[in-house]
DNA sequence: ACCTAGTCGTCAT
DNA sequence: CGACTAGGT
């Protein structure tokens, strides 16, 4: 869902042009959002467990792209699900199921057109298929990190460290997650457009923008609806904004939308609670310590439940496992060996069809991946040798704007006005009993009191209110019941990348249990990892022999016939 | 003017 | 996922 309507409401600030403008800088690359369009060209071939490389290829053709502007791509896959998702994306598998079927209903009639369509809609991005792109960063050379959880707060703190310097999606979720330089909309000629934080000052459509802070925009983000939150019925991002420029606290919102006859779910506090501490502290990566972090730092004095802040932001497992993880050597979610797609199949079928052997010192053995490695062409490339022809790309045919947007004089005043570090000391207090900001406040001094005027306050008489934590005693919810014993097995779930939003209409205190519940089925079954950790990462997705195959699977010491790589283009 | 819920396209020829 | 749109408030 991402923030629905936040980018065309940014239109006054985006501003077209071309990667040109980007030549000599690093840019990471949401890499889930290039696969979702990918997937279209052959949604049947991966619905079938046909080999394909037009996914592959449609990336590759894109990094050419990229080099021909002279910009330096930084592969960003996404990782494990959110336990706070897993009933989102068991939802979505259901769906995925149901279309998968339906499509080879149509098949069977030979309506091979409905049936496509449906396979499209059944299709989806696989860890397999992310391995599968990343040995081909590796022989290319192009680095790359898989989030320890969602792709965009990684993407985000590579923005943060200045290991990137932008971030290249179509997701409207970065800039509440703090992305600073987004660039969305690029088109196969190069043609894009950024949008800049910097630039929030001039929008006018959206008015004061520049002076909400992080968490104030979170706040917009989470009441008109965003991936962690289902929002308030009727409430768009316009209202949003409005409401939270006129009372600022979730209290008062609260109340107000109330008194206006508008139905706020019963959970929505907790909601609101997880998405900020998803929004600021999710589980990222380090790539050159090679350490687990949270995108922002915990605050100074905080009394955060970190059983809950788990839940919500990603479990703290050990950190060889997280190296091996945001490597790209296992499976984010089942921890086994990841095998790229395409090997995964070619063993299947040497496995199944009892192929003879071929000879296989032919190929050279290599190494996994290594950091500094020599650029290396994977068997896939030795076998179809036309690599996609260098053609030159269609010459932009748009009008570069200078959009250096002369500053209005009622802009300057806003700007002035507006210039002090607004306050801060919104939502709730449920979790965070002294919310220092990260980006603003934390640098300035971070009162321990609560401070709940604003310079954003347009028409609010200054009534004193008192910090109402009446939410305090939710705080029962996370004491409440761990131990609820229908942990429903969804066995392997999390086969697919899964990301985004919606529905989940449970009580908070279900939904509680249920985070609870669903981290113990995924991190606390530590006899799946003993399992996987048997075998040695260096075996496996390799130009080279030995058949890889899932821990589940009998691991014959067969030889892939390297001839199975040799898909049509 | 704003919100919503639905549909469509995404690739690549 | 966003873009776009018809149809609601």
């Amino acid at each position: 869902m991402g923030v629905t309507g936040l980018l065309p409401n940014l239109k006054e600030i985006q501003q077209a042009g071309t990667l040109e403008r980007y030549r000599g800088t690093t840019l990471a690359i949401d890499t889930y959002g290039w696969l979702h369009r990918s997937v279209v060209s052959c949604a049947h071939e991966l619905c079938m467990d046909i080999p394909t490389k037009k996914y592959i290829n449609s990336i590759l053709k894109k990094i050419e792209m990229l080099q021909h502007f002279g910009v330096t791509p930084y592969f960003v896959f996404d990782g494990a699900s959110l336990p706070t998702k897993s009933e989102t994306n068991l939802e979505r598998k259901l769906k995925r199921q149901q279309a998968r079927q339906q499509a080879e209903t149509y098949m069977k009639q030979g309506n091979s057109k409905l049936a496509f369509k449906e396979f499209m809609k059944a299709a989806s991005v696989t860890h397999a298929m992310a391995k599968s792109i990343m040995v081909e960063l590796d022989n290319l050379g192009i680095k790359y990190v898989v989030a320890p959880y969602e792709a965009d707060p990684q993407m985000v703190y590579l923005e943060k460290l200045g290991i990137v310097d932008g971030i290249l999606s179509e997701d409207s979720d970065l800039l509440v997650f703090g992305c600073r330089r987004l660039i969305t909309k690029l088109k196969d000629d190069g043609t894009c457009v950024e949008i800049n934080r910097d630039d929030f000052v001039k929008v006018r459509s959206i008015p004061y923008l520049g002076s909400y802070t992080a968490e104030q925009i979170r706040l917009v983000a989470m009441l008109s609806g965003c991936d962690y939150t289902k929002g308030v019925g009727g409430i768009g991002i316009k209202s949003a904004f409005t409401l939270v420029r006129k009372y600022n606290n979730l209290q008062k919102i609260t109340l107000a939308l109330q008194s206006e006859g508008k139905q706020i779910p019963q959970d929505f506090k907790y909601q609101i609670d997880c998405a900020n501490l998803a929004f600021q502290y999710q589980k990222v990566f380090h790539p050159e310590s090679q350490k687990l972090m949270t995108l922002n730092e915990y605050p100074e004095r905080h009394d955060l439940d970190m059983e809950v802040v788990e839940l919500c932001c990603g479990k703290s497992l050990d950190n060889e496992t997280y190296i091996r993880l945001c490597n790209g050597e296992i499976n984010p979610n089942t921890h086994e060996l990841l095998v790229s797609r395409e090997q995964s199949l070619a063993s299947l079928k040497s496995n199944s069809m009892t192929l003879k052997p071929a000879p296989s010192d032919a190929v050279a053995t290599t190494a996994n991946r290594s950091r500094s490695d020599i650029p290396k062409r994977s068997i896939i490339d030795m076998l179809s040798p036309t690599t996609p022809e260098k053609r030159p790309f269609k010459r932009p045919n748009v009008v570069y704007k200078t959009h250096d947007m002369k500053l209005s004089p009622t802009i300057k005043k806003i700007h002035k006005l507006t210039s002090s570090s607004p306050a801060e000391g919104i939502s709730s207090k449920f979790f965070i009993k002294s919310t220092p900001e990260f980006d603003s406040s934390m640098l300035s001094d971070s009162s321990e009191v609560p401070d709940n005027s604003s310079p954003l306050k347009v028409n609010t008489a200054t009534e004193e209110d008192v910090v109402t934590d009446e939410d305090i005693k939710d705080n029962e919810y996370y004491e409440s019941s761990i131990n609820s014993k229908g942990f429903e097995l969804s066995d392997d779930d999390g086969e697919e990348i899964e990301e985004s939003p919606v529905k989940t209409t449970t009580t908070t205190e279900e939904y509680v249990t249920r985070f609870k519940a669903s981290l113990r089925e995924r991190f606390m079954c530590d006899s799946t990892y003993a399992a996987s950790t048997i075998l040695k990462p260096h075996d496996i997705n390799v130009p080279t022999k030995g058949p890889p195959v899932k821990a589940t699977t009998t691991s014959t010491t067969t030889t892939i016939d390297i001839r199975q790589f040799a898909f049509k283009r």
